[in-house]
DNA sequence: TGCTATAAAATTACGTTGTAAATTTATGTC
DNA sequence: GACATAAATTTACAACGTAATTTTATAGCA
């Protein structure tokens, strides 16, 4: 009987091939790198990718997966951090959203700003995005749990999400010119959606 | 002697190649479109686009200057139909924005989406977004003129137009999902600005 | 009117890509 | 130690962007 490969050496060598793929992506742009220069990083021939992924695609699709992966673990660990103060916890969070997007640029477009039709079709793609999302909506359930807030967590949590993603995204594609950029846009944002939803928190 | 190309001819050819290159794109998204396809369009060989412009990305980049240029095309129509009040000028401009988004999502991505680091070099591309852009603040400049606003034009103006592109680059992205879109967080943000920026003109 | 120089266009050709098909290699069981 | 066969490699192919080469068509001169 020949060998035979294992869940775990399947899970390790496609992890390998995304450590591979996600620097490169960051070193040359995504679509600018190609399978067998993947292949080459890792010494094996062209075609062995193939055996784990089904294709290009698929891979691309793995790799935005970890990046919302990592999105939802930065977003939880500033919430953990933050200590119990609800708002407190509520600004760390938005803190560590705008530092993972401008600290891994690449991969935050690989995330919100592909055109990945397909996306869809990739469960673990669906499931870390979901996360990545829902990590952004969960701490206005808590300020709602805590009385803090009488909103709909859902809206105000989207308001302030695009209130954070269209400064990045006009920033990452170098639509800003200084002394404008994405934190004094969002300070901007932020502090007219506070004073709107939050009012009791905003100095007069 | 042989024919020569006029600037007339260049002009008529560069146009057509791009009419056909944004159909296109629009039809199979950008980067599906290859050159083959777009020479084959217009029934002359697969060279012949080389002879106008110098390789692909001067294509697109061609195509995005386009865009920037309906863009700012369709907002100074708004401003000049919105007649003589300055607010509802503003409203206009805001609404021709996200109509021209949410009408022509592929030409919107090229312009705002796409990474084309060499844009720069076209200085035809170069104009046209800084046209585009400067119909965004021109009203906020046209409201302090007429003492309806004492804040800083470019500044506040800016804020508006990521309130406008967070959204809708969150809903093109297909990033939200019912009863959530572009439209609903629109109207959350740009009404939290206007109490900030705009208290006089927003209902108690 | 034809002949010619030459710009424009078409054809051919090449290196690279994603990946299908064919082949070789390596390993658990008898 | 020979075999069955999964895994890996090699080979092969169509399509791409585009460089190099060849063909075509035309404005001015004889």
């Amino acid at each position: 009987m020949p060998k035979i490969l294992t869940d775990e050496d399947l899970a390790r060598f496609r992890d390998r091939l995304c450590d591979v793929a996600e620097r490169l992506f960051a070193e040359h742009g995504a679509e600018a790198v190609t399978i067998r220069q993947m292949a080459a990083e890792l010494g094996v021939s062209a075609m062995t990718p193939y055996r784990y992924f089904k294709d290009k695609d698929a891979i691309l699709a793995a790799v935005r997966a970890r990046g919302f992966d990592r999105h939802a673990d930065a977003l939880e660990q500033a919430r953990n951090e933050a200590g119990g103060d609800a708002v407190a916890r509520a600004n760390a969070i938005g803190g560590a959203y705008v530092r993972f997007a401008l600290d891994h640029p690449e991969a935050y477009r690989l995330m919100f700003d592909v055109t990945q039709p397909t996306a869809e079709a990739y469960p673990d793609f669906v499931r870390a995005a979901a996360r990545s999302k829902a990590t952004m909506t969960a701490h206005l359930i808590d300020l709602k749990a805590a009385g803090l807030f009488d909103g709909d967590p859902d809206y105000v949590g989207h308001l302030y999400w695009a209130a954070l993603h269209g400064p990045i995204m006009l920033q990452l594609t170098g639509m800003l010119a200084p002394p404008l950029d994405a934190p004094a846009l969002i300070r901007g944002l932020t502090a007219a959606l506070a004073r709107r939803h939050f009012p009791e928190y905003v100095s007069a």
